[in-house]
DNA sequence: ATAGACCCTGTAGTTACTACAGGGTCAAGA
DNA sequence: TCTTGACCCTGTAGTAACTACAGGGTCTAT
């Protein structure tokens, strides 16, 4: 599979491929004999592995450790596990922040009656009161 | 005032500063004569409604744009209230995934049952079912 | 006279890509 | 046969929003 396929096959940019393969997320395929890179179907996995997790927010610092638990023969699901709960608190984290934003911002735009002032209250609060 | 006493004021790092007044953020301020930058009292308000529309997780380029509004002699609340609820619905935009991924995560990390198993049923389900 | 705290500029590193620039390869049609 | 077009290659630079030096200058106190 040449790498315009596996980037039709995963919904995945040619450029990130080869991006992550830079990197060593993704393990170096063969090369043909013109210098094409020729992918098996177990790189079709590990790439949709990097992209699915990514796809749950995981850093490609989590994704490699999650990586090298995946290829170690038996992988430790202590490890999978703790890795996983942190991330799960971190989004929490990230999801408080969120909607104490969210809050703030309703609260601010309120201020505004629906944009029909002529003076702006936002500005001044924003400014520090 | 100088850059060490305004950081201290609006807890934020001195380098920050100097990169707000690179890129067009911060207005530049005078300078003393052994070239140390002067703020006045008008820079810390700058400065803390730039930190407070940071905190409320606008980009610079919408603080650029609230700022030109800032500035603006009328400040046209329209323009304001626009960009507010332009950003409302992209952090709400954002809790809705961050609530999606917390989910799957949940789920993903049920499979663990409390990491005491040997194989690993999350690696598998990332690689594609 | 020198130690220490402060300030300066300019550049490089971070994350996770994306977008070229400037080339090579290969199959099909005129 | 030639050339057009769709592919592929490497390598570098740009993005956001900072952060962290390197290598210097200034000022106050001891």
């Amino acid at each position: 599979m040449r790498i315009g396929e596996l980037a039709a096959v995963c919904d995945c940019p040619i450029e990130t491929i080869r991006y992550y393969e830079k990197i060593g997320l993704l393990p170096k395929p063969l090369r043909t004999a013109n210098g094409y890179r020729s992918y098996e179907d177990q790189h079709r996995k590990w790439l949709q592995f990097i992209l699915h997790s990514r796809g749950l927010g995981f850093t490609q610092n989590e994704i490699r450790r999650l990586a090298d638990l995946a290829h170690n023969k038996a992988p430790a699901c202590a490890d999978v596990y703790e890795l996983l709960s942190s991330h799960v608190s971190q989004v929490r984290r990230k999801l408080r922040e969120l909607k104490q934003m969210e809050k703030s911002l309703v609260r601010l735009s309120e201020k505004c009656e629906d944009g029909t002032l002529n003076e702006c209250p936002v500005i001044d609060e924003l400014m520090g009161r």
